[in-house]
DNA sequence: CAAGCCCATCGTAATTTTACGATAATAAAT
DNA sequence: ATTTATTATCGTAAAATTACGATGGGCTTG
């Protein structure tokens, strides 16, 4: 890219909505959330089992949605139990509630 | 990216969702549709004034909010009038509501 | 018909994303 | 201490995204 002004500075809501819809913004992630939703928790492997995808795909995708806040790990040796970080999830549930109307 | 299954199959609503969520995955784009929000309508060059980006960027970001169904052009020449469009806002916002139970 | 305004599109470049296989890391169990 | 199970990270490659300037097309006005 060519950006001849660095950074544009955007109020923090619109930044905050921006990287949740970003982190949204693809069909396995938004998959992996219902399936969180649905089971309140899984494990890597159990997402592995589910999507036709490779072992380090879900990670990177698990990386993508632990970054952007949605959801978080926690270790559960040898496994690591994924859930929704309700914290965040509720902010972004007003985010684009607000944003919507 | 090296795909070796073509296309994965999700259900519709999780494929329009995820379409929905990538158009709205970037701030400048969530800033254009809180104008719009705010404005009801406007036109290309007035986003132009308002961000701090090339007029060709400008009409990218709109061509996506456009082909993500989130906004439609009229022509009113020499210009061209941007609204949200309505119906899809609609189904957006409810898939937004329902995922986000 | 020419000139001007507004906007989309083209061509280009840097960066990011998405995906894979292979490798490394971590903790438990043998 | 070695092995096993599970998951993250690395290296890589193709494609998509984001941005710019330059060009072109459509419509109105002169």
């Amino acid at each position: 890219m060519k950006r001849s002004l660095g950074h544009i500075e955007y109020k923090d809501d619109t930044e905050t909505l921006a990287k949740f819809a970003k982190a949204l913004g693809h069909p396995t992630r938004i998959a992996i959330l219902k399936h969180l939703e649905s089971q309140s928790c899984c494990f890597t492997g159990d997402l592995v089992d589910v999507f036709p995808l490779a072992q380090s795909t879900i990670s990177q995708h698990l990386k993508e949605l632990k970054n952007a806040g949605l959801i978080q790990g926690e270790l559960k040796p040898p496994k690591i139990k994924y859930c929704i970080n309700q914290e965040n999830w509720n902010i972004a549930k007003s985010l684009f509630q607000d944003f919507f109307k």
